[in-house]
DNA sequence: CGATCGATTGACGGGACTCAACAGCAGTGG
DNA sequence: CCACTGCTGTTGAGTCCCGTCAATCGATCG
């Protein structure tokens, strides 16, 4: 439970932790300026050469990877919360792994590239920010996506537990969510129907409402499959 | 292929990247002293609290994370190499989040928590080093586990096609490989019979040979499922 | 050789994907 | 106002892949 929890808008660079790294308030200069955008932006598309790295002032940020080399197809991977970077890959490699897009109205800070490597190599505690946000979010991210994670409701369940509180989560539409689950709509719309039949959810076509959270983790819980035996 | 490629080993700590962060042939002493494990050995367990971080010098190690919380069943999750560390969680968060195995014989340099903070504290390109093996871990880090990421023989041959040139894959237990593909032993047993049929492997009980890359290469990319659509 | 464990093969059933049709909803324009 | 269009989400029917269970085979070890 050490994880921060809920969209925390940080507003004040006082108490931004990028700020606070950069000396904001003794005279220290925050290379991450803030930009707002607007709800279904593209912030940056998988293959393109990395420019900026984005932290995310509030809102909620949409991350599809590519299976293949070619970047055509493309499949959502994670949300992306306020306290979290965009394109952190910049610098061991020279392309975004993957694209972002803004999936409610977002306030991010960005720097290029280059004014980060400065602000690295100039401000000691730099580093440890990124490293503890890198370290976080590689936390956070467990995309269940297999039978190997569940069957689809439980995949469902489980996500439904992690993310209800979001309040950008009810704005996750239905085949954007069936992405991150790894599943098709279809199978996440009859996944659904099953954990309403249960009493655990009551849902509209564009909203879901947790309503029985001790139900919720029954149905998530509930092990039909087991886990492949690790070695011993 | 930016990525280091091979099991590279790494003797010498001038030219290890954490023995050059740490200054060492100008004076620097480094916090990570090597150590040597077993094929086998347990290095430590989901839910122990961190109390070293360890970085892989050579071999391989066998990471394993539990689904539930109270860290009763595990699956394999990935496999780490020469050059990545383990443990760094415990800069965010008590507790071990993954098992962790060495696969083969290793060596390990491992540092106490403490030391590892004194560390970060005291040498300004630590953090950097950490962040960077960090990220390049996360980049490589994309298990493939459900039908989202392929059908069975594809995930098979992707994982071929990734790390059939590291030698310690050889000794990957068919057991694990099919929990780090997210798929019981009998269905990798039939993927691999089907991709050796087609040419592209040769196998016997216990070893798997590639024979023709580009045939592999076919059959990982051959699309019978479509992944989910992103949103545009 | 007997015991044990891991890998393979077969038979079977179920869960998820596919394809198709339909319903709900917003925007457009006559 | 309403037909038309386009998009998202739902529902149904059919198929197939993969998980499950069981038996067999191979390999290793005492």
């Amino acid at each position: 439970m050490e994880q921060t929890r809920g969209d925390d808008e940080v507003t004040a660079c006082t108490r931004c932790p990028v700020g606070v790294a950069s000396g904001v308030g003794e005279g220290g200069r925050c290379p991450f300026v803030p930009r707002k955008r607007t709800s279904g932006a593209v912030l940056h598309l998988a293959g393109d050469s990395v420019e900026r790295i984005w932290f995310i002032k509030s809102g909620a940020v949409l991350v599809t990877r590519s299976r293949d080399e070619e970047h055509i197809e493309e499949t959502p991977w994670a949300v992306r919360r306020a306290g979290s970077f965009l394109g952190l890959e910049g610098l061991v490699r020279a392309e975004h792994l993957e694209s972002a897009r803004a999936l409610t109205d977002v306030t991010l800070c960005g720097a290029s590239l280059r004014n980060v490597e400065v602000w690295l190599d100039g401000r000691p505690t730099a580093a440890r920010v990124l490293l503890d946000r890198s370290l976080r979010a590689g936390i956070r991210e467990r995309p269940l996506r297999g039978n190997a994670d569940g069957t689809a409701p439980q995949r469902a369940a489980a996500w439904l537990l992690e993310h209800a509180p979001e309040p950008s989560s009810r704005q996750v539409p239905r085949r954007i969510l069936a992405g991150l689950l790894g599943m098709r709509p279809e199978t996440l719309s009859r996944s659904l129907r099953v954990i309403a039949s249960q009493g655990a959810i009551r849902q509209t076509r564009a909203t879901i409402e947790v309503v029985d959270r001790a139900r919720l983790r029954a149905i998530a819980r509930r092990r039909s499959i087991r886990p492949a035996a690790a070695a011993d």
